[in-house]
DNA sequence: GTGAATTATGCAAACGATTGCGGTACTTTA
DNA sequence: TAAAGTACCGCAATCGTTTGCATAATTCAC
C-alpha cells in the first residue's frame, strides 16, 4: 500500500510539539522532559517511524556508506574478505556498496568515480593486476579516504592491509627444503602484481638462506593464474625434461593444475614431487592428494580494512578535512597448512 | 586536502546565474539558452562538480540503491549471482548494498529492517534455509518492493527468479537411468529448502516415468549440505551394505563428499557407481573423476533479479505507491554438464 | 503600436532532519 | 521583591537539489 513514510513533522502534528522537540526527544536530548520523551518515543515506535537516511546524510554530510572495489569476486579468498567487511561494517553501522572491476583498469577507474559520485564516505580498494596508471586513484583520494587491501601498490600513499606474502612464501619454500627438496619449481604470477612479486622474493630468500642456486628453468611464469595454466606449464617442463622434486605455485589454482599434470604423467605426489599452493582455498581439500597451502586470513583482512578506514574517517570528520597521514601498512600473518601433497 | 565539495550555489555565484538556472542548464532543460548552458557546463566540468547524492535522493525520494541479502557468499554460485547483479545494476545506474545472512533468520530479519532504514529503493532477497516465519518479510514488503531469487518461498507473494530445479533434477536422474542405473541414491538437502524439495520431486518424477520403485533406503537426508556430510552419508550406506549403482546429490559439495567416500572404499566411478551433482561449481573439475553436474545460470539469475526489481520500481514510481501485482515466477533453464563421473 | 506568444531567467517553496539561539514559565536565592 | 537560575520548548536557518510559477525581455502578427 506504500503510504508515505512517517516524518518528524507527522509526529509533531499528532502530538502538538514542534519538529525540533520531536527530533530532540527521539535522541534523548537533556532539554526535553521525560514525560514528552516518553510520549514521542512511544508514538514513534507505534507508527514505526524511520528517519529518512538521505535527509540525515545531507545534514550530517556523511552517508554511512563504504564503497568496496574488488577485482574478482569469484574466489574463495574474495568471499572471505567481503564477509569480514560485511560483518565489521554492520557492527559499526555502515553499509557496503560493492563493485567488481574484473581486473580491468578502465572499469576500476570508472567505478572509483562512480562511487564518489554516488556518495560514499570512504573506499576500500583492491587493485587490478593490470593497474599501471594510478592517477585516477590519486585523484579519487583527494575526494575521499581510500584504504588499500590485498592487492596494493607501494606507489599509492594509502593505508594498506595485506598479508606477509614474503614470509609466507619463505616458510612454504623452507618447508619444502626441509624435506630435502633441492630442485624447487616456483610458478610465478602476474607481472605487475605486488603480491606475486613478494611471494617470489620469499622463495628466493629461502633458497639463498639454504644456499640453493636459483635455476631460471625452474621459474616459469603464468599468463593468467588458473588451473589450466598450471597444468600447461608443468606439462611443458616435463616435456622439456626439466628435472624437479617440488613445486611451489603462486596460487592454489595453479598448484591444482600442476597436480593434475603430474598425475597425468604418473608422477607420485609427494614422493617424487611435492606441491604447495597459496591461499588455502576450498579446492585444496577437494584435489587428491589434498594440497598443502599457505592460508591467508581473508576474513581478518576484511575486518581490518573496515577498521582502518573508519579510523581515517573519524579523523577526517574531526579535523574537517582529509589529511595526509603517513600511510601505515598492516601485515597479517599467513599460516602454512600442511596436507598430503608435501 | 578535501576542500568542500562544489555545489550549485558555487557555480551560481561564479557565473551570476541563479541556482535554478544552473540546475536546469546542467540537465539540458529546453528553457535555458544554449549560450548559458555552455558556460555552465564548462565551468561545472572545470571545477569537477559532482551533484550531492543525498540531496538528490531527498528531493526525488529515490536512492538509486538496491539492497541484496544472500544467505552464504562463500559459494561459486553466490558469486556468480552477485556478479550478474553488479553488472546489471551498474548498467542501470543503481548501486548495490550487499549483506550476508549466514542462514540465520534473525540476522535476515535484522538486515531487512536495516536496509529499509538505511534507504534502499528495493530489495533482492534469497531466503535462509531456516526461514520459517515470514512475517518480517511481509512487513518489509509494505515498505519497499522485494524480489526473491534462488532461495524462495511460495508463501511470499513476490516475484521470484529461480531455476527449473525440478526439471534439472529430472534430467539428471533420467540421464542416470538411461545408462541402465536402477538403484539411484538421492541425497536430500535441507528440509525447508524450496530448491531441495523441487529437486527431490524431479528425482521422483523421473523414477516414476521409468517405473522404478522408490526405495526409502536410498534417500538419505543431509543435516547441512557440505562435503563432509556427503562422505558421511555414503559411508553409512556402505557400512549398512545398502546396494546402489548411482548417486544424485542435491548439491555439488555433497556429491564431492560422496565421491571421496566411494574412492576410499575402492568403488570405481562411474563403472560401479555413477555420481551427479547440482550447481556446476568449480570443484566439479577439481575432483577426480570430474563431476557431472546440473549447471545453474547464476549470472543470469543476477541479471534477471535486477531487471524485474527495476520493473517494479518503475511501476511503483509511476503510480506513486506500491502495488500488489500478481507475483510472477521466472524460471531459468538448467543444463546438465556431463563429465567423467557418469 | 498594441496585444499575444515566445524565450530565458529568477523566486521561493519544497524534501526531512538537525541545531544554535532565544524565549517563556517557574523555582530558588538574597 | 527583584535578580538569578533552571527546565522545557519553539523559531528559523541550514544541508544541496529540484521545480511550479512568476517575471522580464524579446519577437511576432496584424
Amino acid at each position: 500500500m506504500g503510504k508515505r513514510n512517517i516524518t518528524l513533522k507527522d509526529l509533531s502534528e499528532r502530538l502538538g510539539f514542534s519538529v525540533s522537540t520531536i527530533s530532540r526527544a527521539l535522541k534523548d536530548h537533556h532539554d526535553i522532559s521525560q514525560e514528552t520523551k516518553d510520549k514521542v518515543q512511544q508514538l514513534a515506535k507505534k507508527l514505526n517511524y524511520i528517519p529518512n537516511h538521505s535527509a540525515q546524510s545531507l545534514k550530517n554530510s556523511q552517508t554511512k556508506t563504504i564503497g568496496v572495489i574488488i577485482p574478482n569476486l569469484l574466489l574463495d579468498f574474495s568471499s572471505k574478505i567481503i564477509n569480514g567487511m560485511i560483518h565489521q561494517s554492520r557492527k559499526e553501522g555502515y553499509r557496503l556498496v560493492i563493485s567488481e572491476s574484473g581486473h580491468n583498469p578502465d572499469l576500476e577507474k570508472d567505478m572509483l568515480e562512480n562511487m564518489i559520485r554516488s556518495g560514499v564516505d570512504g573506499i576500500l580498494l583492491s587493485l587490478t593486476n593490470n593497474t599501471k596508471n594510478i592517477d585516477h586513484i590519486l585523484l579519487a583520494k583527494e575526494k575521499c579516504p581510500i584504504v588499500l587491501y590485498d592487492k596494493v601498490s607501494e606507489k599509492i600513499p594509502c593505508t594498506r592491509i595485506i598479508v606477509d606474502n614474503e614470509i609466507g612464501a619463505y616458510n612454504a619454500t623452507k618447508h619444502l627444503i626441509d624435506q630435502g627438496r633441492k630442485k624447487i619449481v616456483f610458478i610465478k604470477g602476474a607481472e605487475h602484481s605486488f603480491n606475486a612479486k613478494k611471494r617470489f622474493e620469499g622463495y628466493l630468500r629461502a633458497l639463498k638462506d639454504r644456499q640453493i642456486k636459483v635455476d631460471k628453468n625452474l621459474i616459469p611464469q603464468c599468463d593468467t593464474v588458473c588451473i589450466q595454466e598450471g597444468t600447461k606449464l608443468v606439462n611443458q617442463m616435463i616435456s622439456k625434461r626439466i628435472e624437479f622434486d617440488a613445486i611451489f605455485a603462486v596460487t592454489d589454482d595453479v598448484a591444482i593444475g600442476a597436480i593434475k599434470a603430474l598425475k597425468k604423467h604418473n608422477i607420485i605426489i609427494p614422493k617424487q614431487v611435492a606441491v604447495v599452493g597459496f591461499s588455502n582455498s576450498k579446492g585444496t581439500t577437494i584435489i587428491e592428494p589434498n594440497l598443502t597451502s599457505v592460508d591467508q586470513p581473508g576474513y581478518t583482512i576484511g575486518i581490518k580494512a573496515i577498521e582502518y578506514l573508519l579510523k581515517e574517517l573519524k579523523l577526517a570528520h574531526q579535523t574537517e578535512h582529509l589529511l595526509r597521514t603517513t600511510p601505515k601498512t598492516i601485515e597479517l600473518k599467513t599460516n602454512l597448512i600442511k596436507r598430503e601433497s608435501s
